[in-house]
DNA sequence: AGTACGAATTGTATT
DNA sequence: AATTCGTACT
């Protein structure tokens, strides 16, 4: 199938790809074969003669980058040996080659770092204690939220003084300034710089622009939909001069507004390249038409967009299944269990676990998910989330690899300096950092002064020369040798491993930080392995540029492991079976973009539509949407509203709107409380020392931003309004000497896990909170139950054949016959095996299950809907009665909001 | 001076 | 949960 072009290619996309010069726009919906496009594109220009190394195409991670090379050599046959491909890879990577050519010319050292999330943490908290913003004001992730969006419009700190007004904005553009100082002392670019420096390379040094535009004659970008106004300056760069552009999106699927993302640069993409040939593709090939149907049902919610039409290509397939469970852990278990019998099965309708996928949210989600998983033995791979590279061993000793590439980096010298514990304590280098400050000299240079300085003592003195002694060793030896030849020396020499000892008690612990550190020494093997010129800074680079799950090792886990990813890593990817989880208000819309909309009028929640859309779009075959009624957040359990987008599939526009009424009562009412907390309580910072004290800290609170305050003033807007003037604000000294570092405090383990505390088990059958419920929610319940008559009687009750494979494996011995088709079509009321076998297990499955039926005969499947507005819940949850018992997969009961109208025609 | 421990606080998404 | 701060110990 490989021989013509054309094969499997329809009429549209057969244009696309045969347009080979010239401005070219695929503007489509999802899974219509827009990636297709690109990939066959490009194997035709090489077919067409020209050579892979003029061909330039950017995706948005490097997982999609990996794939797309994949896909264009398969096309293409065998490549010849020796012979390059054509380039793949993603913005920043691209920039960071751009960047490494020319870093001197924007006066960078060659060897410039990359600072990640968590070092720019760390050097947003330098920079705020620099401008005397205490941390209550202004944290560092807010600052650093601000300056993202400052950089991300190219705005620099001097341009955004004139630009904000509410006081908080003007210590945050100070913050700002002082952490760019801070960023390019330490010879460093965070993720903004990238894109930030290469558009301003382009800009402003013609010559750079033209060594880079010249390289390539065709350039690609798949998910244009998502780039920002600097990636959007560095392509029109790059394309001007050959004009050979070919971007393809989906407006659609714009799910990064949040960082500066703006749809218009696809919208707008004829006026800028009027002579741009567009086109349009209409059918999906991914899902099937039961999919599809909600996919349409729900993006058509979204007021602003581009409408088009999309068809599915498929058949019908089955019904979406609609869950509901009590709490998160019911839903992970019963999703585990259910797993595990797809993949288990003996029969020809096993599946396979790569085929599967579990999509959520936000990274706390998959906690349950993963140890249901383990319990139940299925494998899995984690993309994204809290990444191998961010675990505090890993981030030590890439540390000492980052200051041996470039001695400048600060971040990484302050957090080494005294990792292991050497006797170097805060107050030497606070006095240490004083002096640097005062020659304007880089930390480093200044260290061999130690023993000059008189408030350095005598053995944090020695300490600094055999720290400095080290160093040199290993940056004299990382010049000649591979990384991996001399890595176990050095990590001997720095005697890591007591380190690990000394600060983790529990054995077992220890193996496990060790085990990750040996970890990092397979991954420098692998890395120089694969790559072609290995070295200590490209390693570097790449630890900050792949997250977790994306590197090759990864891509060979997955093919046979259950996937878990958030929404945002899964744009552009396909699953047979998908299970989107976690679908309740708060999450999925999330409360901040609730907050944001409400508060601002901003179309947050529109965004977190697409991001459902992008959820549902991804299932090939079997989509699966559950949601948990409740979940534990801090301790207590709080309950949850299914998701307004569940309703907006299913067609339920007036259900849906009264969930959104509901989720903004619930959410005034938090927030309320909040304000409520914070008043009472105000004596709670007493640092009265803080010299700067700002005296506007009475009567009503500070001037700040919280949106929660906004939120207040629109809805109640009673009195309030009083418009934040900006009253003098406590101008800050200009550079103070920066802040002494935290000395490495780790706080030891022995954290006895604490017993996740059961669930509500025995209490409330059928959860009927019905104390705290707004007399709203019954009414409310009933007209849940869909336009379709005939059936919706049966349905209600009928708890979907649960997981009907799923409990086979390990529960009853011969009831592997089940798989009745998850169609609408099951028997009515047959609430199947699971509570005759729950009870003897689990005291908090049988609740539920059993329970339901009869505490709520009718309606049943209603009021799980809706059963809980009340904010204030939180009832502390029963003693830890709780077995600890984490063997078989719990099997839940789950229920049905009622009837789904099927696509029509 | 340096380290250890406990308490309190707060949590979208990603390159 | 992870970080940071305050406090007490070596
Ligand atoms: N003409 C076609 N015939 C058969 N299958 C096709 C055709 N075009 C695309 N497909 C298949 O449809 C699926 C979706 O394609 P692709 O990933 O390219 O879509 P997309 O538009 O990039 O999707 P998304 O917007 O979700 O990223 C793939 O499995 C692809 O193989």
């Amino acid at each position: 199938m490989r021989g013509t072009l054309g094969d499997g290619l329809n009429s549209a996309q057969r244009t696309a790809v045969t347009t080979l010069s010239g401005p070219l726009l695929v503007l489509a919906g999802a899974g219509t074969g827009k990636t297709r496009v690109i990939t066959f594109r490009i194997a035709e220009l090489i077919r067409g003669g020209t050579k892979p190394n003029r061909i330039l195409a950017v995706t948005f991670t490097n997982k999609a980058a990996r794939e797309m090379k994949e896909r264009t050599s398969q096309l293409l046959g065998r490549k010849k040996k020796g012979e390059a491909g054509p380039e793949v890879s993603t913005f920043h990577s691209l920039c960071v080659r751009v960047l490494r050519r020319h870093a001197r010319t924007l006066g960078y050292p060659e060897h410039f770092s990359i600072y990640d999330r968590g070092d720019q943490e760390s050097l947003a908290r330098s920079a705020l204690r620099d401008v005397r913003v205490g941390h209550e004001k202004l944290r560092p992730s807010d600052l650093l939220h601000k300056v993202s969006g400052w950089k991300s419009q190219g705005i620099t700190a001097k341009e955004a003084e004139g630009l904000v007004s509410k006081d908080t904005d003007l210590l945050a553009v100070m913050a700002y300034g002082r952490y760019e100082a801070l960023l390019r002392a330490s010879g460093a670019m965070d993720f903004d710089d990238l894109l930030l420096n290469t558009e301003r390379l382009f800009r402003e040094h013609p010559e750079a622009r033209f060594a880079e535009e010249s390289r390539f004659d065709h350039l690609l970008i798949d998910e244009y939909q998502d780039t920002n106004g600097l990636q959007y300056q560095i392509v029109k760069a790059l394309a001007s001069r050959h004009r050979n552009l070919c971007v393809v999106g989906d407006d659609d699927q714009s799910i990064y507004g949040f960082r500066g993302a703006e749809v218009e640069h696809i919208l707008h993409f004829k006026s800028d390249w009027p002579d741009a040939k567009v086109v349009r593709l209409e059918d999906n090939y991914r899902c099937t038409e039961w999919i599809i149907h909600l996919a349409n049902n729900l993006i058509a919610h979204n007021k602003a967009r581009h409408d088009k039409v999309l068809r599915a290509a498929r058949g019908r397939g089955v019904a979406p299944r609609f869950l509901a469970f009590e709490d998160e852990e019911s839903e992970a278990d019963a999703i585990a269990a259910e797993i595990h019998g797809k993949i288990n099965r003996q029969d020809d309708e096993r599946i396979p676990a790569s085929h599967i996928a579990i999509l959520f949210r936000t990274n706390e989600q998959p906690r349950a998910f993963e140890q249901a998983l383990r319990r139940a033995g299925i494998p899995y791979v984690l993309v994204g989330g809290q990444s191998f590279f961010d675990r505090k061993e890993i981030k030590d000793l890439l540390s000492y690899l980052r200051v041996l590439a470039n001695p400048l980096d600060e971040v990484s010298l302050l957090r080494i300096i005294n990792t292991p514990a050497r006797g170097i304590g805060t107050s030497s280098i606070e006095a240490l950092l004083k002096k640097a400050v005062e020659e304007g000299a880089p930390l480093m240079k200044v260290l061999p002064d130690a023993p000059k300085i008189a408030s350095v003592s005598q053995p944090a003195a020695n300490a600094i020369g055999e720290f400095l002694a080290l160093l040199d060793e290993f940056r004299a030896r990382s010049r000649r040798e591979l990384l991996s030849q001399w890595f176990p020396e050095f990590l001997a020499r720095v005697n890591y491993k007591a380190e690990i000892e000394r600060q983790y008690k529990d054995p077992s612990e220890q193996e496990t930080r060790w085990n990750t550190v040996e970890q990092l020494l397979n991954s420098i093997v692998t890395y120089e392995n694969r790559s072609e010129s290995p070295s200590l800074i490209g390693f570097v680079e790449e630890t900050t540029l792949m997250s977790q799950g994306d590197d090759d090792d990864d891509d060979k886990r997955r093919e046979h492991s259950v996937t878990l990813m958030t929404l945002h890593s899964a744009k552009g990817l396909e699953f047979p079976e998908v299970y989107l989880v976690g679908m309740e208000e708060g999450i999925l819309p999330h409360k901040r973009s609730v907050i944001e909309q409400i508060s601002h009028g901003s179309s947050a929640i529109d965004e977190e539509r697409r991001l459902a859309y992008v959820g549902v779009t991804r299932a090939q075959n079997v989509l699966t949407l559950s949601y948990a009624k409740g979940r534990m957040k801090w301790g207590k359990l709080r309950n949850q509203l299914p998701s307004r987008f569940l309703l907006e599939m299913r067609g339920q526009t007036d259900k849906s709107q009264e969930i959104a009424q509901l989720a903004v009562e619930q959410l005034s009412r938090e927030i309320e409380r909040a304000e409520a907390k914070a008043e009472t309580e105000p004596k709670g910072k007493g640092k009265g020392k803080k010299s700067a004290s700002p005296r506007k800290k009475s009567g009503d609170e500070g001037p700040s931003d919280a949106p929660v305050q906004a939120v207040r003033r629109k809805k109640f807007d009673s009195n309030g309004q009083k418009v934040p003037s900006v009253t003098a604000r406590p101008a800050p000294p200009p550079v103070p000497p920066p802040a002494p570092p935290k000395a490495a405090s780790s706080e030891s383990a022995a954290v006895s896990p604490p017993s996740p505390v059961a669930p509500p088990s025995a209490v409330s059958p059928a959860i009927p909170s019905a104390p705290l419920a707004p007399g709203a929610t019954p009414e409310i319940a009933p007209p849940v139950a869909p336009p379709a008559p005939p059936i919706a009687s049966a349905v209600p009750a009928a708890p979907v054949t649960p997981p009907a494979a799923a409990a086979p494996p390990i529960m009853p011995p011969a009831a592997a016959p089940p798989a009745t088709p998850p169609a609408a079509a099951a028997p009515p009321a047959t609430p199947p095996a699971a509570p005759s076998v729950a009870p003897p297990t689990a005291p908090s499955v049988a609740p539920p299950a059993a329970a339901a039926p009869p505490a709520t005969p009718p309606a049943a499947a209603a009021p799980p809907i809706i059963s809980a507005p009340a904010p204030a819940v939180e009832r502390p949850a029963p003693a830890p009665s709780h077995p600890r018992r984490p063997d078989p997969p719990r099997f839940v009961q789950v229920s049905l909001f009622g009837d789904l109208e099927p696509p029509r025609k």
